[in-house]
DNA sequence: CTGAAAGCGCTTACAG
DNA sequence: CTGAAAGCGCTTACAG
């Protein structure tokens, strides 16, 4: 049923039906009620690629993900099409993993669709693609690069709040050697992410020590390699916070396998709080990123630039906070460390 | 750049320019050349807009998931996008979980959107939406309801493999009395999978005892509830099958938590073989359905319409194998047992 | 082998 | 307050 056929039925021009369709003030109550009958009675869906070429706005948000897989994108995921149902978006979803062409492809198929913005879930979107959204004026909101421009704003993470909590809790629980393990070497994130850890440690008055400071990768495996270094230190620290919960899980169970009780002889601290942080033995300790805000942030960002997609974007920040679950625990003082003294 | 301004540029006519972008052998060489000149420095992408408006197909296949949070489904996501991706197709995701409406708000979302094809990824999409997309000459892929039609194609699941593997597995460690949680009872999966569990159970030599089986939800609350109920029984299985793996992992954390070595005192095996499986402690072993060969399935379903959306669908199906990690291990001929005898 | 023309289903100035 | 008309950027018979 299109346009044309409601016009038919309820006796008027299709401009009259597109007005009562799109909630015109500009028709006589009457006439739209005739209309908006017809409506219902005939299930009329309208016919989106119409709409847009015509309008030139499709409602749809395009979504460039780094891999799915990782627990940490479905929830924000699921978040964002929650919001954007609600608001009559769709979504347009592309996996960049794998794709010889990093988002290259993607970009080019988003900008086939004439999407209306890009929410960017990447820690390293490339140039050459973000230019050519930019040259399409297509808004886009990136995660966690603290860069903004015209029709680009930012979603950052402050870990401060939830290392801040994390530090004093560790402190309490007579916590004096705290180690790290960070993401990825060459990534700003990882960076930002350690600079964060050094200051809110620094704030609770902890030494900073540089063999207490590993790189990861973001990854189980990252995590297991970083703490097998750490505990086989001559004094190694009692409890240590991770770049994200990947890197926690990994350095639980290889801890695990060296023989150590988690939450007894060593203190282990997750970011992010992906669901199965509370599904490993013992239940990760860790600060929690709130995925709604980040999704709900994500929206407000492109929904934000509407008919003006190249004024300056904002900057947009989520905090963590402290969740407490049973991998982490008193300080221990090894028997063997003060027998050999 | 539009159609027009290359055709211009190249000197020929925007149906030559068609032609030539669509690959169409009917233009001379000479002039496909020039034009595909054109077309690479001016960096041309078409509008998918006008294309579908025009010729009716999208390329764009919707995907229906219940909740894209639960592990399952991103693996299948990730690939079905990869093999989209491959061939030029797009994807449109749409999570009905708490969404009032159910599929409805998704269909005709989906449906606004002339999408070319929907794979529904729930076990119970409902009736009156898949009649608005047949209804729409819309194909459809469904997932483990072995229900063809005209555009409508089913991938199943058969677990006997699995089960078959699992339960000579088990007899070879002297298991003799496995037991069985299963999914939510009002769901035809669920019956089903029970079915198959039964049919390998004897199909082993094995007794089929009622109080051995229990029904679950699918979820980590399910599986520790159910096992709750089966460690207490006088005589306890040694040995227990899932329905899937989230049911597996909470009845491995509720058997531990009541004091039980699983692997040891207890034996469960899970189904799907989702990442974390082998993030618990101990690993679980699990019946591994291949992802890549769902989402595989799932794509050729709705290629397989092509042209002809209202011809019969086809019955696909995609087996389980046995993955043997550490939540499994010998039967154990409990002390207390012997000597109350 | 090539181009002029119609048309997909809408929206939106414009005129009345 | 309402409608006729143009046009968004393509594809596709049709004619030559």
């Amino acid at each position: 049923m299109r346009m044309t056929d409601i016009a038919r039925l309820a006796g008027v021009s299709t401009s009259t039906v597109s007005r009562v369709f799109h909630g015109s003030p500009l028709v006589n109550e009457e006439t739209a009620q005739r209309v908006r009958a017809v409506l219902n009675d005939s299930r009329y869906i309208p016919d989106g690629l119409a709409r847009g070429l015509k309008s030139g706005i499709t409602n749809i948000y395009g979504l460039v993900i780094t891999d799915i897989t990782n627990p940490f994108f479905p929830e924000i995921v699921k978040e964002f099409e929650s919001i954007a149902a609600e608001r009559s978006r769709e979504i347009m979803l592309t996996n960049i993993d794998f794709h010889k062409n990093g988002m290259g492809d993607s970009v080019r198929r988003l900008l086939t669709w004439k999407v209306d913005g890009v929410a960017i879930l990447t820690s390293n979107p490339d140039r050459r693609s973000m230019d050519d959204l930019t040259a399409n004026s297509i808004p886009m909101a990136t995660l966690d690069r603290r860069l903004l421009g015209p029709g680009l704003s930012d979603i950052a993470v402050d870990n401060l709040p939830g290392m801040i909590q994390g530090m004093a809790y560790l402190d309490n629980l007579g916590h004096k050697k705290i180690g790290y393990i960070g993401g990825l070497p060459g990534e700003a994130i990882s960076k930002h992410r350690r600079g964060e850890f050094i200051h809110a440690l620094k704030k609770q008055g902890f030494a900073v020590r540089s063999e207490y400071i590993k790189a990861g990768d973001f990854r189980i495996s990252g995590g297991a390699a970083a703490i097998q270094e750490l505990l086989v230190l001559n004094d190694p620290p009692t409890a240590i916070f991770t770049a994200n919960d990947m890197t926690a899980i990994g350095a639980l169970h290889a801890a695990q396998k060296m023989g150590y009780k988690v939450g007894e002889d060593i203190s282990i601290i997750g970011l992010d709080d992906i669901a199965f942080a509370e599904m490993t033995t013992p239940a990760l300790t860790t600060l929690r990123l709130s995925r709604p805000r980040m999704a709900r942030a994500f929206f407000d960002a492109l929904d934000y630039f509407g008919s003006r997609p190249s004024s300056i974007g904002q900057q947009y920040t989520v905090k963590t906070s402290l969740v407490i679950r049973d991998s982490t625990g008193p300080a221990k003082v090894k028997k063997n460390q003060r027998s050999s003294r």
